[in-house]
RNA sequence: GCCCCCGUCGUCCAGCGGCCCAGGACACCGGCCUUUCAAGCCGGCAACGCGGGUUCGAAUCCCGUCGGGGGUACCA
């Protein structure tokens, strides 16, 4: 909240008071992690402020443009609840007010004609063994515009310097920048220029992105000074996100995509909260919490400007902590798309669910915690079998008294059973067995192998009693039979 | 190469001149609990890159150095 104040530092009066930022993808992949970082830094600072999230499509490459995949932006932003204000603007449409402006520059002479090929650029630079990039070759050759011709930017002298919320002062001596391109010779506008020109026309008062654009940013200023254009109040340039080898993920290395994390059971809230924690902690240390209080705190002046390490683990860990704090029709609700079809694994789950939400860190892993429960030969993992049943002491007496016990309770109960009487007839079972320890107390861990295997496929699951209450006793029973036949 | 940015536990975050022989979280290791596995609780391991300065005092300020990253397209 101690930020509130910033958005008024250096504004010129009462028009700019709330902050209109915007998140501008290219839809040339799916939404990925680090987009999406950025995209909760713009969303965060719009609604603690009361201002305005707007959206640009940058879809002016027409060559790896996939109109397509927007509307995978578009559902991954909708999924992880970052809501933005007014219609989407694309790029694509104000091509000639893009153009309108970059002639405008030619007329002033801001910007110039210009109609070297790339490779005589790069065998000049070569040369002169000097820097890599365009030497200002026809600065003053005066050509005109023709079909072979791009509009260059005239860089001015000086020094082109900002204040980044994140970074502090940044600066850059003109002379490190190249007149770059602002229209190429097919007629097709550049990036930066649209990019700052789009920013002026929206009034975008912050623009806030990852930190692979701070070196465009003196070139996006210039342009706009160029033009006499209002210039963003304030800058802020947030930390990459890296991989385990510190580089900047990347769409080809990495598990990068918002959708993939959707498909593996992330829970959205945990998927905000935990971006929310890179490059950014709350002043109060607490890192799980709804995303309403990470807006009241978030602070981009409060931002570490280092890269941060996407770390799956610790994403892992926040989910595991949202499942567990989700109210347990919620959790079955959210779990079901990752379900069979079908009322019976519906079913099952709801029936365990508290037991379930405990013991998985994604929804994706929910179904293997009760399928026993509706299948009629759950999958059996030989090496449990072989661990508790073949080589397990006394299992063949386990699994003989439990017929037995088990038998008898089902006899009693009239087609059901409760947990607490499968637990005293299971240490019935163990004493049977002689599953004894020192002071003559059952040993239940060694007796409920055999019957876990037995019954569930698995060594590990949900609490066993629970878990044959609901199975009910025909079918344990059932299992308990056929594995005592198998065993021989 | 050049330009820009960055540098606290393996990782993320805290620390903004004394409260720090550095705190929290994830991971890891041990223990407790316990019907498996989890969860929970308790404990442990583990960092201020290096060198100079400034100061009574530096993780905190300055300089240098080393290291890492990003950018350097008629891509966005």
């Amino acid at each position: 909240m101690q930020a509130a104040g910033l958005w008024h530092v250096g504004t010129l009066g009462s028009v700019t008071d709330a902050p209109v930022v915007r998140f501008a993808p290219s839809p040339t992949g799916f939404l990925h992690v680090g987009s999406a970082h950025s995209a909760l830094a713009n969303w965060l600072v719009a609604r603690q402020a009361g201002g305005r999230f707007l959206l640009r499509i940058e879809d002016t490459d027409a060559e790896r443009n996939r109109p397509e995949l927007i509307e995978n932006v578009l559902e991954m932003l909708r999924w992880l609840g970052l809501g933005w204000d007014d219609e989407p603007v694309h790029q694509s449409d104000r091509t000639d007010e893009h153009r309108r402006a970059a002639l405008e520059m030619a007329e002033a002479g801001t910007a110039y004609w210009c109609d070297c090929a790339g490779e005589q650029v790069q065998a000049r630079a070569q040369e002169r063994g000097g820097p890599p990039g365009y030497d200002g070759h026809c600065r003053r050759r005066g050509l005109d515009r023709s079909d072979s011709t791009a509009l260059r930017f005239r860089v001015p002298e000086g020094t082109t310097r900002w204040t980044d919320l994140v970074r502090g002062e940044v600066s850059f001596e003109n002379t490190t920048l190249e007149d770059f391109v602002l229209l190429r010779s097919s007629g097709a506008p550049m990036f930066l220029l649209v990019n700052a020109l789009d920013d002026a026309h929206m009034g975008i008062t912050h623009v806030i992105r990852g930190e692979d654009h701070v070196n465009g940013t003196p070139k996006y200023l210039l342009i706009l000074r160029a033009l006499s254009l209002d210039e963003p109040t304030a800058f802020a340039h947030l930390p990459l996100l890296v991989n385990e080898g510190r580089k900047k993920l990347s769409k080809r290395r990495d598990d990068v995509s918002v959708a993939d994390y959707r498909a593996e059971g992330l829970l959205p809230e945990a998927m905000v909260n935990y971006l929310s924690l890179l490059g950014w902690g709350p002043p109060d240390g607490v890192e799980v919490r709804p995303v309403e209080e990470i807006i009241e705190l978030y602070d981009l002046a409060a931002v570490n400007p280092s890269p941060a390490f996407f770390d799956r683990d610790k994403l892992l860990h926040v989910n595991g902590e949202w499942i567990r704090s989700l109210d347990p029709a919620d959790f079955v609700a959210r779990a079901s798309p990752f379900l069979p079809p079908g009322d019976e694994p519906a079913q099952a789950l709801a029936a365990m669910a508290p037991l379930v939400q405990e013991r998985v860190k994604t929804l994706a892993e929910a179904p293997a915690m009760v399928d026993f429960l509706w299948m009629e030969e759950p999958p059996l993992d030989e090496a449990a079998w072989d661990k508790a049943l073949v080589r397990g002491r006394a299992a063949r007496e386990v699994l003989d008294a439990s017929l037995d016990e088990l038998g008898r309770l089902a006899e009693a109960g009239d087609g059901a059973w409760v947990a607490a009487d499968v637990s005293d007839a299971v240490a019935r079972v163990a004493t049977t067995a002689g599953l004894v320890n020192a002071e003559g107390r059952p040993q239940m861990a060694k007796a409920q192998a055999p019957i876990r295997v037995a019954t569930t496929g698995r060594a590990v699951g949900p609490p066993l009693w629970e878990s044959l209450a609901v199975l009910g006793p025909t079918r344990t029973l059932a299992r308990l039979g056929a594995a005592r036949e198998r065993l021989g």
